[in-house]
DNA sequence: ACCATCGGTTAGTGATAACTTACCGTTAGT
DNA sequence: ACTAACGGTAAGTTATCACTAACCGATGGT
């Protein structure tokens, strides 16, 4: 999560998950130089979020679908637990009117 | 989503989704200071992640479930995109052994 | 074999932001 | 009204990190 903190980083990975890219294409749509660009890129596969594979004298990156699983688990738990503080917190202000027992 | 990029932000952002915790409670129990986490707080509140209410001298800090739903479908959108990236490429490149046709 | 293209790496720099210390306002209790 | 506790704010420092420029390795074509 900390990876796509940035938004450059984001930016790369937005295209990213429109399909496979080389990096020379992905530095040319951005404002910043291609090595910036490697290095995100870097960030990003470390992290899991994409790979990569050799295409001819280019190397194309792409969204790591289980990278991305993780993020979207990793969400879902702030969000499972959440729910849960939300609905205890309902349930004794309810009860703090209702039922002075406690 | 780049408010939770900061390893100290998302400690905070996890205690909080336990249930609403004041200030003070949040600070002892991490490596920094407590204006530390009031900063902290103010950015989480400012992207709308964190809403809060005074409880007599205290005040009480909480996740906002909107500001979380939002942050899931924005991740929903590249994991959408991903998904059908995946499948144009799956199609291409069955495509090119199994029909030479476009 | 030579040359061109593509891309990763390193070193150095600049800007952002996380953190601490000190200060002040607010609320609750006596 | 006075005091203590809680917390937000300001100023200043430090460290992190994103970025560029320069260099080098690897692949493909002629």
């Amino acid at each position: 999560m900390t990876a796509l903190g940035d938004p450059t980083r984001q930016a790369i990975f937005d295209r990213l998950s429109d399909g496979p890219r080389p990096v020379g294409e992905l530095a040319s749509g951005l404002p910043v130089s291609r090595p910036a660009v490697s290095q995100h890129l870097k960030v990003l596969k470390d992290v899991g979020l994409v790979t990569d594979r050799r295409e001819g004298t280019r190397r194309l990156y792409q969204v790591d679908a289980a990278g991305l699983a993780v993020l979207r688990t990793y969400l879902d738990q702030f969000w499972q637990r959440s729910l849960a503080a939300f609905e205890t917190a309902a349930r004794e202000e309810k009860g703090e009117q209702d039922d002075p027992g406690d």
